[in-house]
DNA sequence: AAGAGTATTTAGATCGATCTAATTTCCGCG
DNA sequence: CGCGGAAATTAGATCGATCTAAATACTCTT
């Protein structure tokens, strides 16, 4: 009500505990447990701080807070590639999730550039967050992430595992993925089928292509050396890599592909090559991107759901920062199969 | 080389100034100056307190350097939805920009409820960023903004004007790029044009159907009110929503569509109807996201760059911290078309 | 009405880096 | 050799909230 205190305080700088104390006529120290909701504050103290916190309009400050508490509300989310509606979708799930909980996103992305990785962890780093989910840049070293990391803080690692990283790890089921895609090509009565796209080199191609391989035993068939092609993971390089699949006598009348990235771009491949792609070859992604369901013929895909995954990070991570960590474990996220129009039986048999 | 020391301060706790102080045989004061590049410390002492900084493996604590020095590095970025790729890859492009100027991104995810923006911005203002690039939920109510944000903060409003908000505002210019996109579909023959999708109330809504308007009036053709049509701005909703372009007796064969989602969800509209997009019906797009380009066909579109507005976006914030606030000021970013294959002229005039 | 026991409040030190206002060191020159 | 002034360094207070340990205020009980 007057006047002359409330203005000189939001004028002038930001309230703080002091002013607040003041305001209400007691000491600094129950002001912070009235922050804290602390049980020990009797309760028409706690609504008379209460009442002189809003008159005042104040901000709790955390930074100050963490400095004496050692401890911050700030989670660190470093990205590859945040421009990938899949890796969107999961900085998505992962900042809902972390919000509810009452954390907050430091966010950094690394556009797949271990040094700049390197350079945006430790700029994070400075703002000494509670602990870090990490889908890492390609072939990002262990070492080196340690030492900017230190040896204490709670790391999550996404999608992608890095050798000889003791740190919690979130997988997609890439093999069990690519073995139902393989398996409902099978069952739709292919049997020449090819392993398309992605870099050999790469964990998540290699447990891709091991359950493509997996499946196929299974059925009884030959996962044949020249009918496992390699590709940039984007649409334009597979694309231009169609022909690979029909150099032989014999070609394949469905692929597995190794991404829908992969998949959206041999569709085009095939098309300028005058095969229709749900008509006269079979083909399956994997991701489920939002493009899969509308690209025409839909395709049949591995769903991954990656916001779910986000969430799923963002609650093993606080898990992790809860509990005293024994062990580093891993934790597989199952995938479904989506089936669509782009996968039909064989023509001609 | 003394294990004992090293080793006691990396298992214990992060190093501080004093550690480090101790360490090179000076005061903390000149540790810090060392830290801030400053002159002022003789050369020999300079390298002398380095390599103590590195030995020891120390981390700067921004938090504590916050509280003294009353301003931070990070900026807090709020984004109405992220999942979007338009504002994922501006996300990106503000991320990149704030890195390269040694800013930390602070980020939130509003998914447009005006009611968790409130939430987000409030949470994050307790980390007291520098300032705010903000990409508003619809219907934001600017006094509710000013009283989480405080009358201080340097704020950039993106896409969105905020009615009653004086703050810099980036634009996309809406109008123009409608009018553009309009203009290339009468040049090509078309006479009976539609606006397609959008909520009326939004403003980017009504900038664009304002620039529709305008050209058509310029080309002494009528916008009918019965093909201005509203929609939600998604795929599905789109789709859905197809029927009404061809109620009367007379229908459009061609659409100025408010965004690139709606139409990519019109062209699926249109199919399922037997229409072929880019033959029978032409169609245009708005932000030229990267399936525009990879649609069938592909889709004629206004491009507008959203990872240069990003960066954009960070640049005029930055110049705003520099400069003591004059006046609040609003930049529209031009926008480009990119003409591909959905605008044919029309088949049957 | 005093004492035990609980409930509530608080003074003062503390977190880690920075700022202010010195103090100390260094140098050249008379 | 000592003095002035620049260069380099530093002690101690400070930012805002929290913690510790202790003081003060209640409530019963007898």
């Amino acid at each position: 009500m007057k006047k002359a205190a409330t203005g000189s305080a939001s004028t002038q700088r930001a309230p703080t505990v002091c002013d607040i104390a003041a305001g209400a006529g007691v000491s600094r120290a129950t002001v912070s447990l009235v922050l804290r909701e602390s049980p020990l504050v009797h309760a028409d103290t706690r609504a008379r701080v209460q009442a002189e916190l809003k008159k005042q309009n104040y901000v709790y400050n955390r930074g100050a807070a963490n400095l004496r508490r050692r401890t911050s509300n700030a989670i660190a989310l470093v990205i590859n590639d945040l421009a990938n509606p899949f890796f969107a979708e999961f900085a998505t799930g992962v900042d809902e999730a972390l919000g509810e909980r009452g954390y907050v996103t430091l966010l950094g992305n690394t556009g797949e550039s271990p040094q700049r990785q390197q350079a945006v962890l430790a700029s994070l780093m400075e703002h000494t967050p509670a602990g870090l989910i990490l889908s890492p840049a390609e072939h990002s070293d262990a070492a080196q992430l340690r030492s900017v990391l230190g040896p204490h803080l709670p790391v999550l690692v996404f999608n992608r595992k890095i050798e000889g990283g003791n740190w919690d790890f979130l997988a997609l089921d890439n093999q069990h993925g690519a073995e139902l895609a393989t398996a409902h090509l099978i069952e739709r009565g292919h049997r020449r089928i090819a392993f398309y796209g992605g870099h050999a080199d790469s964990s998540s191609c290699r447990q891709r292509r091991a359950g493509f391989e997996k499946a196929m035993r299974a059925a009884g068939l030959h996962a044949r050396k020249e009918w496992m092609i390699e590709t940039k993971p984007s649409r334009i390089d597979s694309a231009a890599s169609t022909p690979a699949l029909f150099q032989g006598k014999h070609h394949p009348t469905a692929a597995v592909c190794y991404n829908d990235a992969v998949a959206l771009g041999l569709m085009l491949g095939l098309v300028a090559r005058s095969l229709r792609p749900g008509r006269d070859f079979a083909l399956t992604g994997f991701d489920d991107i939002p493009e899969a369901a509308l690209a025409s013929p839909p395709l049949t895909t591995i769903a991954t759901q990656p916001r779910e995954r986000g969430r799923q990070a963002a609650e093993l991570l606080l898990a992790q920062l809860g509990a005293a960590h024994t062990r580093f474990r891993q934790t597989t996220a199952s995938a479904q199969l989506q089936v669509r129009a782009s996968t039909p039986p064989p023509t001609c048999t």
